[in-house]
DNA sequence: GAAATGGATGTTATATTATAACATAATGAA
DNA sequence: TTCATTATGTTATAATATAACATCCATTTC
């Protein structure tokens, strides 16, 4: 369930964290790549690449699909952002700092995506694999569904 | 594990199967979408539509996007294959009788997807989301590595 | 058997998602 | 300052997927 109730709160934690672990690991968090983590941030629901794009476009004219697509790249090497592969799309991560395996539960009313972790049910994932006695690099685990709020 | 050995058998297998639930469910397995199926079963390597499509092209010239595609949707509405989301990629399905909700190990080094079922992992990730009040519909698990073989 | 129906396929065009390759600019280290 | 590196700009194109309409073909209904 989403507990956001004052989203500014949810972007500016974003932005303030994100801002904290590029300097700690020394990476450059340009004007370019915080707008795009911002645009990225406007709500609960996921991005397409092409609306960021749009997006972007409204500020920087001249912004084209790698403009974008490079932002998204450092972004998800950086652990602020997720791709979730089921929508070829977009969500800001929660908890960049621990950022590990998490699932996705994806609303197809509203298009919020919640993001969880469970240390339990990724440790069934891994160990169930290992029963066929694969080494697991990647988990991509995503539930599509209707939220609380939608069921109601 | 992938215990295939004698890989004509899986594609027979695959074949008759879709053969005998198609009849059962009154659809057509037409002979372009025998000729689909056959080229995903070629191996348990995931497929691409396109290479299909060039697969395709050398038994029928005229053979455009939306053959693929739509051979592709009729396969997947009936479960004899599955999409993997996190490659754009297809796979057959190696139990379309009881198709249900399965997980994917997938070799990055092989490329060799291997499709599997656990009763009790599908619980433990429906119970989970359910704790977030979530009404699952899909469930999306793709387990990215290396194989044993590979490994070895 | 003719006509009507619906599903499957053919065909053209285009939408959507993503990357390659090379040019230029900005930053920071030596 | 020069050099190296990283970031961004720019052009082009690759890769994935669908819309829309035409035609064909099998089945049924008369």
């Amino acid at each position: 369930m989403n507990t956001c109730i004052d989203h500014k709160i949810c972007l500016e934690d974003a932005l303030k964290k994100a801002r904290a672990l590029c300097n700690e690991k020394g990476v450059k968090f340009t004007e370019l790549r915080e707008r795009v983590l911002k645009l990225i941030w406007k709500s609960h629901t996921y991005v397409k690449a092409y609306d960021l794009l749009d997006d972007l476009k409204k500020i920087d004219g001249s912004a084209k699909p790698p403009t974008v697509y490079r932002s998204l790249d450092f972004l998800i090497e950086n652990g602020f952002i997720h791709k979730i592969e089921s929508l070829n799309a977009f969500i800001g991560c929660s908890h960049p700092q621990k950022h590990k395996e998490c699932y996705f539960l994806i609303c197809k009313d509203c298009q919020n995506i919640e993001e969880c972790c469970s240390e339990s049910l990724n440790k069934i994932v891994k160990s169930t694999s290992e029963k066929s006695n694969f080494k697991t690099n990647s988990v991509t685990l995503e539930i599509a569904g209707i939220c609380q709020e939608c069921v109601n």
